[in-house]
DNA sequence: AACATGATGTGACATACATCACAATTACAA
DNA sequence: TTGTAATTGTGATGTATGTCACATCATGTT
């Protein structure tokens, strides 16, 4: 289990037995379960996460009730509400599990210990947030260059097993689509 | 004018005088005219920018032909094709001015070098790479939770100066919505 | 000054998608 | 096992937005 948090690491930068035992000091793992929040909107996000097996979503809920995925958080996926961790201030997105689910947790002051005390930690988190800028800049351009059925293919072509794991009517969600159109989408 | 590159790092990091030579070592600075291309879809993209002064869009060519504008890059702004950039690739997106700009060049290898020469700048760059991604996580945000009256206002909100200096069809076009569209948005 | 080019507004019409309503099916908890 | 909730499909209809066409006005170049 922690074998999966040194792997996924060392994929991007080699640590020696006793620099993992220091990154692994800072982290602790918490389990929970299908429909449990590890944080919500408005309180306080105690922790950047890990998702060690499981499956979250990061949602925001508009004024009118209604509910917009952000993202998917999947094994070995990084997650929180970025914004209000960093900053410390209370959440706009509530973080949920859609399957029960094993983290690790990394606070704020973990997280800069971390990469104060091992330049490495510093070196793999920058590559990790330049992926997700990436990405995210990636599924911008989805919306403004393509229509809800070719959005939807990207997603089937890209992380093809959520789409077992996941109720349409989610993945509508995170598409920005009615889950009537989704539905609709294959005729 | 490397004065700004300067102040810009020192609100994140500070640096002293012979730090900022190190730094400073690593770029290049050029000037393109209104409507050059920094670099075009399909080529190597050489570096990432600091915009000194001018303005930038970062646009993507679908196969339809239509321009989509991915972002747009004020003074002090940090902007490339992340994704060719980071893994040396031929860039998906272009780069163009839409003002007369003066830029500071980052060569990947400086960029790495830098990092990994002063572990400051590598603190600087992730601070940077996360408030990108946060970004790039709201405008996603916008995409799902408002329609195109409300964007085209946050953006307006967030940024005023934009709204001077940028033909209305690029608006729209960063918006996501058609110029007719947009045009009508007022009434 | 003359001209070409780009920017903007607006009407008419087409279309992708949302919403509402209902039915059928499946998963799950008492 | 039985009942309740969640999931999915689909018809009917409404609406936001796209597309096409044209006119006007501003901008920049020779």
């Amino acid at each position: 289990m922690q074998d999966k948090l040194r792997q996924h690491i060392e994929n991007v930068v080699a640590l020696a037995d006793d620099e993992f035992d220091f990154v692994r000091s800072h982290f602790i793992s918490k389990r929970f379960e299908k429909r449990e929040f590890l944080f919500q909107k408005g309180e306080r996000v105690p922790y950047v996460y890990f998702v060690v097996s499981g499956l979250l979503m990061l949602l925001y809920n508009d004024e009118a009730g209604k509910e917009h995925i952000v993202s998917f958080a999947m094994e070995e996926w990084w997650e929180s509400d970025f914004q209000a961790f960093l900053a410390q201030t209370n959440a706009a997105l509530s973080l949920q599990c859609l399957e029960d689910t094993t983290v690790l947790c990394l606070s704020l002051e973990g997280y800069e210990k971390l990469c104060a005390g091992l330049q490495k930690m510093e070196h793999f988190f920058l590559k990790k947030a330049n992926g997700g800028h990436v990405a995210s800049q990636q599924r911008i351009l989805s919306f403004l260059a393509s229509d809800a059925k070719e959005r939807y293919e990207q997603l089937l072509n890209r992380y093809p097993s959520l789409i077992q794991r996941v109720p349409k009517t989610l993945l509508a969600s995170y598409l920005g689509v009615s889950r009537e159109t989704l539905s609709r989408l294959s005729r």
